[in-house]
DNA sequence: AATAAAAATGTAAACGTTTTCATTAAAATA
DNA sequence: TATTTTAATGAAAACGTTTACATTTTTATT
């Protein structure tokens, strides 16, 4: 490792280390000739100027910080890939940070804005992990931030969503067209606020079909896929089983067609099953799985626009942006049996 | 956003920014009444230490960086998921950098490690971004690092890595065990080192068998899924068309089973199909993929322990890890058809 | 009670940049 | 040629920490 500094580089071209830093940062405050110079020899020694003092001197670090609380999952992958593409078009380096749902670990991402060693922050857990003062105005006390995926309770911050009460309406709705009157639902995990949207959007459709909703029909999950199979487990255990099942996230999904394979029903024929998300597997699944649409690439892509808007000290006055979810019909799903 | 320094609660507490500094870097050094009234302030302003600061005064940044190609993929992020898990405990933070096959961004993480914003750093693709020069010991001119997956060809580096050729020919035995002759590749991307060895594996294993090697049988892809498809849509034009199909990967094997599908093949009966990972969705399809088992825990674990030993200054001797792969057989493979 | 040893704290330098302001050199104008 | 304007450069301060060293306070030892 090479320990070169800029006065090494300033001393080797015969110039200040003024004119260094100007050299890398502003070429044209600097004459042809002396700027051939310094370059000569800034790659001659592969000098690379100190982050670290930069960014003390500039109180910018040139890094966004992204929570998020599982990366291997598909949805946040996609989201996550989209911010990185639009990041580096702004200029800007994505600090990823997996949570694994420990709120010690949200903490500490946050913290890294706080210490300055990222300039905003993108969450997609529910909580803030920043204390607010009561008597100052939010936007005030917070670093630039967005929050997407599962909503923080604040009506002040940044936000990217889709409406997921509609989608969870909309999931359920088909299964209805479908002629299903028995229709179960597989939750995500407990208080969060996706889960208990898209529930509300079951029991709606529900509520306007004029079925009652059935406790024993909804379980709770954790969007992954061991969830969906031990859900479906305990469905088929009940006396009245459902013919359609809304699953919350297609992790869910995919494992409870595989509980459903297990024990030799046949999908859609026997029980219908529909998903939420749209990774990419969905429609690689057979029977390839009917599913809620999430714009993942938008979602990322906005994110970070909106992101950057308030890195270049912007305010944006629309604080929500809402986007648009997709029904995407495959062949998981199928009309009600007999 | 708070803009308080050291210095405002070294004035809140009546101590000296030294002493502040102690209580929250070495509180033992600190007097229990001192260190109290500190944290106290600390607390009541919400004070973060500048990492900008304290980095540049200890030449550390707590940091890691981990350059991959696609974080989407499953078997990437199932490795950052251990990568990130060990250096949490460690102490580190993980600076995701996702090159999405530039080149140009490869440079940049890599650049993040020269500048002092990362003080060691992870590669998952097959070049080295740091120019070496010729004269000096390859270990005293590049920063604490661990190559993985894809293998840099350098002698003098650490490195994590499976037998990819014993892996491939594995694979292929298996099939050749099931009485197959007529044996498809699907290759990943052009020139990987992970794609040559896995090629070199399956030749092996045919011309142990004494069967010749059948070029139209080779056919090139990217590990993902799209190219799966296609591979296996080529190969069924084929007058001789092949009983089985050893992709590089899963995700591909699980395109080439859609593709199979599709044309209303069955698996396994009419032709099998063997992957190469064993990411989390393998045993989710139907019928279940036969595949070999990278570990991909045990592979992140590994690497970030063995960068830690190198940011703790030491060397260790053994420049290879090699892990074991496994062949878990489970539904997609099956005896040669008549 | 006097001294030595240990603990707690403070002072100030150092880390590597960027950038304001001042200065010098070059070009344009009269 | 003398003067003004512009371009190029340098000197030095500032960013917010940590830590070596010096100093003071407390505790232990004689």
């Amino acid at each position: 490792m090479s320990k070169v500094g800029i006065k090494d580089i300033a001393a080797r071209s015969g110039v200040s280390s003024a004119t260094v830093s100007r050299t890398l940062r502003n070429p044209e405050l600097v004459s042809k000739d002396t700027r051939t110079r310094v370059l000569k020899a800034v790659k001659e020694t592969g000098y690379k100027p100190n982050r670290f003092g930069a960014s003390l001197r500039t109180q910018k670090s040139g890094n966004v910080v992204v929570v998020m609380p599982d990366i291997t999952n598909q949805v946040n992958a996609g989201i996550i890939r989209a911010i990185e593409s639009e990041a580096h078009k702004a200029g800007y380096s994505v600090l990823l940070g997996d949570t694994q749902n420990q709120e010690e670990r949200e903490q500490h991402y946050a913290d890294m804005v706080s210490s300055g060693q990222a300039d905003g922050i993108l969450i997609f857990t529910p909580n803030l992990p920043f204390t607010l003062q009561e008597n100052k105005p939010v936007t005030e006390q917070l670093p630039p931030l967005v929050n997407s995926c599962e909503e923080i309770d604040n009506e002040d911050i940044y936000k990217v969503l889709i409406d997921n009460k509609a989608g969870g309406r909309a999931a359920v709705q088909h299964l209805l067209d479908l002629g299903h009157t028995c229709i179960a639902a597989v939750m995500g995990p407990k208080d969060t606020p996706s889960t208990l949207e898209r529930l509300a959007g079951y029991k709606q459709a529900l509520t306007e079909a004029n079925i009652e909703i059935n406790k024993n029909l909804i379980i709770r999950g954790d969007y992954r896929t061991v969830s969906g199979i031990e859900a479906m487990e305990k469905l088929l255990r009940l006396r009245h089983r459902p013919t359609a099942v809304f699953c919350f996230s297609d992790d869910m999904a995919i494992g409870a067609m595989n509980a459903l394979r297990e024990y030799d029903y046949r999908i859609p024929e026997d029980i219908s099953v529909i998903g939420f998300d749209d990774i990419s597997y969905a429609e690689l699944m057979y029977p390839k799985l009917t599913t809620i649409r999430q714009p993942l690439e938008d979602i990322g892509r906005n994110c970070m626009q909106l992101l950057v808007e308030q890195l270049k000290g912007n305010r944006p006055v629309q604080k929500v942006i809402k986007l648009p979810f997709e029904l995407v019909v495959r062949q998981s799903t199928g009309p009600v049996p007999r």
